[in-house]
DNA sequence: GACATTAATTAACCTTTGTTAATTCAGGCC
DNA sequence: GGCCTGAATTAACAAAGGTTAATTAATGTC
């Protein structure tokens, strides 16, 4: 289900026996989505975990004046949720969509949850999804109290330069908290300067 | 140690004997902040869960330029700790001062996380701290992504009306992402507007 | 290939923010 | 009270971002 080197890593990382391992994994199916899939729609109330074996997933907001808002990114050898559902137990104010082809490990999570509170072997994994998911957010409000948009931009490169390659501009505009123009010129800027910078073309 | 009350709503929101919460709470010890006080330093390795009965901390870094961002500010009847400790296990980045008289709860983290994870009953309670933790730092990430300063200065108004009165404005600044100059500007715009705002005097 | 559609860029203009510095305000202290 | 210190405000200017619209580029479809 897992390329053996991820097995391996995970084995390790939740100082989990192998039969252990599968056992959390029987409670995943694989779940394929094409381009431009939605996942969760907004206002779904279907609490599930995933894992991205491959491919990318946008989580946005629809506002009010029909623009959409990009909350965040998730990729390959990442976890998400629906997270208003599994956490607040509310309707999904968001719509998570694949941008590319993507293969995901789902479970339901609260199944999944009931069945790792059952063995304390299990506590160290429970946490991870949790503490991952925090440790993201928090860098992420870290990068918007320090840095500005130009520099965000740059740190979005850093940890993912085949994004801009994977999800198109106006996504990623939003993503950092900036208009698709702003994100251009800035861009420009970039490409002007002596700033070494991951570039567009697929 | 807490209020009947508060003792009530833990009581029923982590569904627990009375007993239980208490053999929770023996694991906390109170600890009394004076306005300035720094909780945990820079560098500091200290893993504490902490719990805020009264008062108010902020959470911020030093810039290498000297400059103090406020990161997070936590106030009553809300957790913290020192992430970078907790959760990645490493020296903490940030430091974290009472801005005003503050009696805290006080656990060592991984003692309190070892005995919550030894009875089930705790599963609900251990998932809270992450959990309310994860929310607050999504919904600032949202913030950030939906509103303009101007927005996200409104905002936090209306979730801490008091806060004005209780945290210096420099500070508020740099927690909303912009300069204490630019804050002093909003000010200005909005009670120059028809929008009725928290007022300043102590 | 021609056409339609959408994304990205560019331009023009306005608003807001950042920066630096001067000024005013408020609180603590002798 | 007067003085000191730091916070907040204000001013002036430069830099950046938002908005709208026009233009160009890229992509998909027939």
């Amino acid at each position: 289900m897992l390329e053996e080197n991820k097995v391996n890593h995970y084995l390790d990382f939740f100082d989990l026996a192998p039969e252990e391992l599968m056992s959390l994994f029987s409670l995943a199916k694989e779940r394929v989505l094409k381009e431009g899939d939605v996942y969760v729609k907004e206002g779904s109330t279907t609490g599930k975990l995933a894992y991205i074996k491959s491919g990318l997933i946008r989580c946005f907001l629809l506002k009010e004046n029909g623009e959409e808002t990009t909350v965040l990114l998730r990729w390959e050898d990442q976890f998400f949720t629906a997270y208003d559902t599994v956490l607040f137990n509310q309707a999904s104010r968001f719509t998570y969509q694949a941008m590319e082809h993507t293969v995901l490990l789902e479970a339901d999570y609260q199944v999944f949850m009931d069945f790792l509170n059952k063995n304390s072997k299990f506590s160290k994994a429970k946490d991870y999804f949790l503490i991952s998911m925090l440790a993201e957010m928090m860098e992420r409000v870290e990068s918007f109290v320090l840095l500005n948009p130009e520099e965000r931009y740059l740190r979005l490169l850093k940890d993912k330069p085949n994004i801009v390659q994977r999800c198109p501009d106006k996504y990623i505009a939003t993503l950092l908290g900036i208009t698709p123009v702003s994100l251009s010129r800035i861009r420009k800027r970039l490409a002007n300067s002596s700033v070494a910078v991951p570039q567009k073309m697929k």
